[in-house]
DNA sequence: GGTGTTTTGAGGTGCGCAACTCATTTTGAG
DNA sequence: CTCAAAATGAGTTGCGCACCTCAAAACACC
């Protein structure tokens, strides 16, 4: 029965006292205030780092006395998907208030990038920390670039802008995400031959392009044999997802596998179960939804493949949290990972 | 573009005077202390409810002043997915320190109920939570109830003790993860027709014994026309699990899949690739470590069934702080994934 | 009425730090 | 050396709450 006992609780003043320094000096160098000089900034520091002195959040929360406001800028339309983060962040309100801490929603056009350029300079300065389902375009990222430059905290959030100076992104890997569609579907489809349908929203929207990508990539390296019907663009629409995909189902009797990269998954399922041919079609399909819930399982779909919105919400929260106070962030928890749901590990 | 504000800071001092009480008394009522009359109790109850008060945790911490301290019961032997909790506290240590929490580690023989029995009772009172890898078993079962009473919080780790009156569990519902197993085996063998092989530890371990299950139920319902092989029991120990399968695979070559339980999944994988079988069967084990991460990345292994250990490290800790502060608990993000691990979703 | 008991109020103290002021010392430039 | 600027020390205040003491008020009972 071994123990190991986590360190003692020094104080600043224990610093102080170590470092041969006054308060007000640790408390300059803690902030990095200036009018110190440089020697004496890393003597302390040097003695911070030697005692793996941790400042007491608690007390650090209460001296400062200000409550940190963190916004959240999301699309305004009626996004499942999104509307599920904005629930999760709901069922954190008593978590929230009970840290002092404010988020706010800001739904505006998300896919318009000079919309969304302007909303975000008009955040700049109010907040401590945003959010922002980020389209990635020059201009977006340019406002990004300024809230940073102005000390505000960024992470994008479920879609990112990689070329831009954000602090963090919160969401999953698209391109693995389009893989593990790929492999599912060329694992589930067996020793059958036939031919594989794909739709997605729109082949301009960056998460399903990247998602198309990976899946092409590994159906084209492992599963070769399999042949690849050119990609439908249901816009995210279930009518217009289920029109097409009955036409394509009318037209093609030998599909054995059909992997929808977008929403619409209810009109996609419509269409599979109108001609008979649900439970014979191996059906892909991304994100955890009331609908594709009860689809997994009556069997209709075979698995989902998504990202869990509520480790999103508050990963988003953790991470512009840990950023405003100058803390670490416990990486392996915030990466988004990408769950592969079938009906017996439904959550 | 809409906008929502999280309420005002009321402090007691406001939850005080809108009571018509003081201060005192609201401290009374908050903390359970004696002497305040029944109605005047529920008049300050019902303030602080119609205001969804929320008492500031940095400021209820720092006056608090004391460490909290949490111990860690977990088994002494060289178990890596217990290793790997222990690696992901460590990783807190700064998270921990912050908060002025303690964590020690108890290592103790878990699977003896005597010996562990025994460790939970020399525990009483020195802590304030007590998290336990726990077996399920009358003297156990009594020990968690006697901390329980003592005042302390105790959740169960990875295995749970239903019958016990412990606060909370931390892990995956086993059944559901054989279940899933199962429904892979079937799904990932197509239309091929053979025998299924299955390997545990030991069909005495309950998590073992609920996978069993759960992959007996879908075999059973579902793949009725696969042929079960009885099960093997390998001690969770690489060379007795090589042995076995080697010779199984000798003595049934129309073997088409094979599932492991427990550990030992280095051993089974040396037997399949030993006798050239590794890339035909499908192959489906438990737990992400560096050896199924290798595994699943050459194709031996098709898919790993994996609970997160570092979210049941930090799930364990968060909910231990939770109740220890009275605290509500997130339950939709302290619930615990059965995570279904593919090459191309690999975290 | 008086007595004892229960309930409530009023107030203080200190947790560790942020943020600030103002006085004092040290430093560097001329 | 002188003087201004820079660096540092010493100290105060208050954040919101837990925890404590002591006195006063309300109550119950005879």
């Amino acid at each position: 029965m071994a123990e190991e006992t986590v360190s003692a609780a020094l104080t600043l003043k224990d610093i102080a006292r170590e470092a041969g320094v006054s308060l007000a000096t640790v408390d300059r160098v803690l902030h990095n205030r200036p009018g110190v000089r440089s020697d004496t900034v890393r003597r302390v520091q040097e003695t911070i780092a030697r005692n793996a002195f941790q400042p007491h959040v608690a007390a650090a929360e209460l001296a400062r006395g200000r409550v940190r406001r963190f916004a959240f800028v999301m699309p305004s339309g009626a996004n499942p998907f999104m509307q599920q983060i904005e629930a999760y962040l709901g069922e954190m309100s008593g978590w929230l208030s009970a840290r002092r801490l404010s988020v706010e929603m800001v739904n505006t056009d998300v896919f318009d990038p000079s919309v969304l350029a302007a909303t975000l300079e008009t955040l700049s300065g109010d907040y401590d920390g945003v959010a922002v389902v980020a389209l990635d375009h020059p201009g977006v990222r340019a406002a990004i670039n300024d809230l940073v430059d102005a000390g505000t905290k960024v992470v994008t959030l479920v879609s990112d802008v990689p070329s831009s100076r954000r602090h963090h992104y919160v969401g999953i890997d698209n391109i693995a995400a389009g893989r593990t569609a790929g492999a599912l579907v060329g694992r589930l489809v067996g020793q059958k031959s036939g031919k594989i349908a794909i739709i997605a929203g729109s082949r301009g929207l960056r998460d399903h392009a990247e998602r198309i990508f990976g899946f092409n990539q590994v159906m084209a390296s492992e599963f070769s044999h399999l042949d690849l019907l050119p990609l439908l663009e249901g816009r995210d629409e279930d009518d217009r997802s289920e029109q097409l995909i009955s036409r394509l189902l009318g037209k093609h009797p030998d599909i054995i596998a059909l992997y929808n990269v977008g929403a619409g998954t209810q009109g996609v399922a419509k269409a599979l179960t109108e001609t008979g041919r649900g439970k014979q079609i191996v059906f892909i399909a991304h994100d955890l939804t009331a609908m594709t819930r009860k689809l997994l399982l009556q069997g209709t779909l075979d698995v989902a493949i998504s990202q869990n919105p509520g480790h999103e919400a508050r990963s988003a929260v953790r991470v512009l949290l840990s950023l405003a106070r100058n803390e670490p962030i416990l990486s392996e928890q915030e990466n988004i990972r990408i769950d592969i749901l079938m009906r017996d590990n439904l959550p």
